[in-house]
DNA sequence: AAACCATGTTAGAAAATCTAACATATGATT
DNA sequence: AATCATATGTTAGATTTTCTAACATGGTTT
């Protein structure tokens, strides 16, 4: 359960590398953390690092702007979503519970081959499942 | 053929972020471009920017490092590996005019399928497919 | 011991990023 | 039309990060 690993979450990134990766400036970047669609990890200096998590969601927030959607309109969006998620989750829960250990054997064997963990948005793309080779 | 992908030549991490990811120092990091181990890209401003193929070779020089061999001989192995590689895709070549378009089809559905794309190292790991979830 | 190798440490310069403030274009509200 | 709010641009000054170059040092090899 340890050892080194790159984790979606993994602030790794910082603001100069992420304006490259996503077409924002870092005037937006900011502006968008300031309103809370993002929270960037912090070095010791004070200085934003950023996840492949945090860049998925700045892509996303990319996306909705395009759309003409404003600030409040996706933070709602956002918390929709962790809201389906929950609900998916609760749901699979169920589920499982009804389950013999047999039947749920399969069942993870299955969810492990496929799904590749959580991250099927509800909204629209914006994960970068497409990008890595 | 364009669209904002992130490639494994992709140079995205500055040399702060490789100093966590690989547990090396500022100092070896550098030390080893210097004896040409590596070479990371430059920002305009001439910082260094190193791409995941980039970090992948410092973990193996790392490894070999731990095993008591030197620049010289890291060197000397880098160079054994890319003909190695070199000989292997010749070899592919030189198969593949051989075969009809329908075993080249089939062929070439398989190299899709497994293999994920060249990393598959002559020497030990080093490779990061390990890591990204 | 002398030389060499890999790394540590330090100093000074330059680049990247930070916050905060003010500027501005666009679209909505009065 | 005038005003307001929103999203973004721009600038200034401070701080952090990274750079190169030089010198220091503990092990090895000769």
């Amino acid at each position: 359960m340890s050892g080194k690993e790159i984790r979606r979450s993994m602030p790794l990134f910082p603001i100069g590398t992420v304006m490259q990766l996503t077409e924002l400036t870092a005037r937006q970047i900011r502006y968008y953390e300031e309103h809370q669609l993002i929270s960037p990890a912090r070095t010791d200096g004070n200085r934003r690092m950023f996840s492949l998590n945090d860049i998925d969601r700045l892509l996303e927030i990319k996306d909705l702007i395009d759309q003409g959607i404003n600030m409040a309109g996706i933070k709602q969006l956002f918390l929709i979503k962790v809201q389906q998620q929950n609900k998916v989750e609760t749901q699979t829960e169920k589920v499982k519970q009804e389950l013999t250990d047999e039947q749920l054997r399969k069942l993870l064997r299955n969810e492990l081959m496929h799904s590749g963990r959580n991250n099927r948005s509800t909204l629209r793309q914006g994960d970068m499942s497409r990008f890595f080779h």
